[in-house]
DNA sequence: AGTGAAAGAATCACTTA
DNA sequence: TAAGTGATTCTTTCACT
């Protein structure tokens, strides 16, 4: 991947609707090895896919919540069942399995408080082997983007 | 917005590039006011952008690291400054400002423990006012989602 | 909300360096 | 192996119904 590649992905990640031809001509390139170097990026999972966002107070989802959790299980087969359970609920967005005090952190998404304690009584009952959950609400989403840093 | 917009939404929210033809299949309209909707939905700013999605690991920035930062600033002035601050710094993918213990999370991306280290020293001597500051990281990606979880 | 036409983009076979 | 041209096909967009 070199600096031509990471211009298209820079302006990819900013907006995917770019014609190929603008894209083409940032880079001194014309139309068909720009093109070509997309599909690459795409064929190599570079790119994983393109998507549209939306805005979520805008569509009712307003609140962020970060869940921590600790666990007493720490095995494989735990783990897989733990990342499968957590992956089907909708409302959560973003899991990581951490290292230090916390085992895993969530970011879940909600309308509002009795909504996520909907979720939260769903997550308590369906996974098995919690035995430390800790919520912290987001009162205000200061920046949010998907846009990552790339060098050039 | 109705159960038709819903649908559109979540439509887009998965493949953006999918053909509004396709769309419109999927909602029994025909071409044109399925795409005058999606149209609305733009202009409303419920659709925010259409972005590329890239793989974390294969642009070389596979770890994420969760920062809870603590403040003893918390007047409209300072926050709009870190704001700016914050949001600045492109390592910096979501900040939040929270209730409870802590003031702040953010989630930062970086190369490796070198790299976080060096936007470590950055945030601490770039923003003024930190009382309190504590790294976490994340050692494996469990989920990551922009598809926000609509009722329909 | 729908039809059909015109404009605009993506995609591909083929050519060149 | 990487880039370019031009033709074809697919999509978006819009005037009109």
């Amino acid at each position: 991947m070199d600096k031509t590649d990471q211009t298209i992905l820079k302006i990819l990640q900013q907006d995917c609707t770019t014609p190929v031809q603008q894209i083409a001509d940032a880079v001194n390139l014309s139309v068909t090895p720009c093109w070509k170097r997309i599909r690459k990026l795409e064929e190599k999972g570079i790119i994983r896919q393109r998507v549209a966002l939306l805005e979520p107070a805008q569509v009712d989802l307003g609140v962020s919540v970060f869940v921590h959790l600790k666990t007493q299980r720490h095995d494989d087969a735990w783990l897989k069942s733990f990342a499968e359970r957590v992956t089907a609920f909708d409302e959560v967005m973003e899991c990581y399995r951490m290292a230090g005090e916390w085992d895993y952190l969530l970011r879940v998404v909600a309308k509002d408080i009795a909504a996520f304690d909907r979720f939260y009584k769903k997550l308590i009952s369906g996974v098995e082997g919690l035995s430390d959950v800790s919520s912290s609400f987001a009162m205000e989403e200061i920046k949010y983007t998907t846009q990552l840093p790339l060098s050039s």
